[in-house]
DNA sequence: TGACAAACGCAACTCAGTTGCGTTACGATG
DNA sequence: CATCGTAACGCAACTGAGTTGCGTTTGTCA
């Protein structure tokens, strides 16, 4: 957690406070480096820190989110995960079976020229890519 | 709506009949060519056919599914959409702005290379994977 | 034409996320 | 250290996408 202080000064700009929750829930990213959804959090949460309401964690993530201090991913289910903005960009393995995910890292030039020449033909501008791979973990092939 | 017919044979090997509700709705995917939520589907079903509930809609579209008729394919929100299967693969841009969706082929030699390659390392069976891009549409920068 | 299974509609439900509103508490200022 | 404004909070009620159970209707085949 040594990256926390200055995660501080970045609420601290943007006037956002220093609550028990807050700081709790920022600790939380820090503990896990695969994406978290907001049900995660909530339980992990009340179960280390104390009983938080859902709204909160919702509205916290929206706010953390906004400063960038976290981005959201789409891993195939109808929900939102949440991870560290600060890590470095990365795509996910997502196991169809026992559902746990993995980060990789990808050499992407060649995906980016690809797709820069592809999109240009439609005048298209590209401002993110969400990539993500399903199959099989290690344990469940 | 050439197709049709091998998609009518492709219901009776599967023992589905070939009811009003469902032959509309297979049109209804003829006549687009990028991916329609449930709710587009009901909402065209109604106008242009007749009164049809949802629960006939999504029980009819998981069918579908999984005779491999179509595919579905998720587009940042958390809806679920829908495309013919027997269309070339290919991904999507997505408008960030007035959320048009257009179909975009990519050459994924390097892409899946280099996906393999990182996937190896973990031991991970890739079966499938999701590639989405989302910025500004031609008309709306 | 009758029978049987597939398909259907309806109502009630789940699950993720949102909104409105009244209350609590952080932290800047005096 | 007291106070005061606003950020943060909890609660309850809501939305929107999708699901389930069950009783009724309708294709299809003999």
């Amino acid at each position: 957690m040594e990256h926390s202080e200055e995660i501080f000064t970045i609420l601290k700009v943007h006037h956002l406070r220093l609550t028990k929750t807050r700081k709790a829930l920022i600790g939380i990213f820090f503990l896990h480096e695969t994406p978290l959804s907001a049900r995660d959090i909530l339980r992990e949460l009340c179960e280390v820190h104390r009983a938080v309401n859902k709204t909160t964690v919702y509205r916290e993530l929206e706010r953390l989110q906004k400063i960038g201090i976290i981005g959201t991913v789409r891993l195939g289910d109808r929900k939102q995960y949440y991870e560290l903005a600060a890590r470095e960009h990365h795509h996910h393995l997502v196991c169809l079976k026992c559902e746990k995910v993995e980060n990789i890292m990808l050499d992407e030039k060649k995906l980016k020229e690809e797709a820069k020449r592809a999109a240009a033909v439609k005048n298209f501008l590209t401002l993110r890519h969400s990539l993500e791979f399903f199959g099989l973990c290690k344990m469940c092939n």
